[in-house]
DNA sequence: CATGAATGAGAGTTCATTCAT
DNA sequence: GATGAATGAACTCTCATTCAT
């Protein structure tokens, strides 16, 4: 039966994800949990312990799921081109409300900080910061970019993101303001706008 | 007894803000208020209702406090000496933990979203926005700066600083990285480094 | 009202010593506690944090009504008539099957044993003990008694009591099987059987 | 398979007691076995209904198992000799910390008086009683023991034991104390102290 | 025989809120 | 105004017991 346990427990996490996406982390209880799941409290309890663990455990699957830069990459792309597809994505991420764990990620990182190894989202963070310095030191390198300290602009990106995503799920956001930052950030990086990003 | 009444409701903010300031604001109860002020359970709903009226009175009065840009402004500040000030003032209030109300506004931010005219919240972020897109142009102007996007750089700096706010509470943040961000800011701005920031 | 409060927990501690008295120590919930009393769940809290508590404060009370040696000792007495006054006492405890603690308290004593400053009931019995020898340390004296070592002939009388107090609540016991025990301690110090004990 | 099943409902016997020897009787729960059996839920149900049922079926292979005297006593030994067997053999089980079941014991009993048939325990302490009681006529018709009432001096020395059982189990007991009683209750007998009884 | 997932009752505990004093 | 005792709803968690496989 072990791979039916598998499939409930999958199932439970897609569960739990709405409700997350809902209600935010700390709002959520157990019971919230087994009813979406419509299952007995005690059966929920055989495969989770606590909404922390549920919440871990549907980060971990939803890193797995993400690929920080969408495969779409080819060999070719241009520094400014990777970087495009880039925002396009977090936009996309912003954007959407339905499904969103925005709000819970960050009520839950408000309440606790895991352990630096099961730290994903800190991790996610730390190699994206990473992948934006050497793709925009590659486009300083063939001339495509402008940037004196390349650490320092892709950090700033992250944190505009960051900004972003935390205004989208407090005083909201406009697709259209979003654009209009990503344009800019791009100008300071010497892209100058051609084409819409939408 | 109107003015006991007022000097207690003033008291009584005093208090609970400090209990916001260290348990953000979800996790507040009403007895938290009450034993923190030392009065009794029935005396705390005689003044307020609910943990968020109480929030929300404390979020008037800090922003009565508050002035965005201090009073050091000079009439002969340059542009760069304003923005300079402005971020070494954000600065202060990104690292400070006591006294911080910062996750409390997040998690009430991501609770509720008030009435626009009662959203202090944001017409501060607004107002702050404004008068930084106006320094900008200002320092454009008169050839300090360079910018082709004052509102959009205003706006980045805003999101950057809330990025580094969140963060703060979240994964944490050293103060150096604070200063580079600043400095890269400028950068973008025209404005090259000869000095510290802290 | 602090009065009112006494009082009710007064109550309180009365009626939770039934329900020790009829279910034991270990079967005894919160909410037995709550159905006995006729109160609100919430409001058994008030007073008490756990049944561990309530039952604490139940010995205590036990023993301050207590006096292990009832104060119809007058001064004449022999100590074969306080040895005798001493077991009757020790009888009527064994007897009553109503509202004895007896397999409250040792199922207490199973589970946990408090600090030495808490544990009345061991403070009872060690000084029990030694008041017991001093008895017979005099009647030897005064050639009442025949006793070579009134501390272990003491100690022997407390271990019988508990033996009967166990048999009491285990498989049961019969008054005359104590008076014959009784009968049978006193010979063994000297004392001969002239009437009955009951 | 039935041969494989007594087999199988033994072992869960031998786990079991374990579990009882460790937790005593009334905090064991149908899973404490399973887990310390390391077989299904489902499975245990299948030999035993109850922790109570569990708990009878250990009793019985207990005394089953037991020779209260043990088989070292010869046809020459005196009287003497076979009380100090009997005594220094029940203070190994006095002493015993590890797989004793008194505590279990005392809980099942406080909890539920079994049949009459069905009540080892009770049957042991009676026989016990006896044989004690023969000893002491045996002693006292050859010279060698002093005692008017052997009955009583039997069950005293029963009550003295289930007394130090009790303490054993609540607040604790030195090995001394056993042997200074075990001098005590041979002395009242006319046995004197010549050696060690450890 | 054996498994172990599933159920649901029930215990403990906390809190917002009310109300007699 | 002020108190704090009282209520009851809601949540967490555990277990005995059942049942489809």
């Amino acid at each position: 039966m072990g791979d039916k346990s598998v499939r409930k427990k999958q199932y439970i996490l897609e569960k739990a994800r709405e409700v997350f996406s809902q209600k935010g982390y700390k709002d959520v209880t157990m019971k919230d949990i087994v009813d979406a799941c419509d299952i007995s409290r005690g059966g929920l309890y055989l495969y989770f312990e606590s909404t922390r663990q549920l919440f871990m455990e549907i980060l971990q699957k939803e890193q797995e799921g993400d690929d920080i830069f969408s495969g779409k990459i080819s060999e070719n792309s241009t520094a400014a081109e990777i970087l495009v597809l880039f925002l396009v994505e977090q936009k996309k991420e912003i954007i959407r409300k339905r499904n969103s764990l925005t709000k819970a990620i960050y009520e839950f990182y408000f309440q606790e900080r895991p352990e630096k190894k099961e730290d994903i989202y800190r991790q996610d963070y730390d190699s994206a910061v990473k992948i934006l310095q050497k793709v925009i030191e590659m486009g300083v390198a063939n001339g495509e970019l402008t940037c004196d300290k390349p650490e320092e602009a892709a950090t700033n990106i992250m944190l505009t993101l960051e900004g972003l995503k935390v205004q989208s799920v407090t005083i909201g956001i406009s697709a259209e303001l979003i654009d209009k930052q990503f344009i800019y950030i791009l100008s300071t990086l010497g892209v100058e706008d051609e084409s819409d990003n939408a």
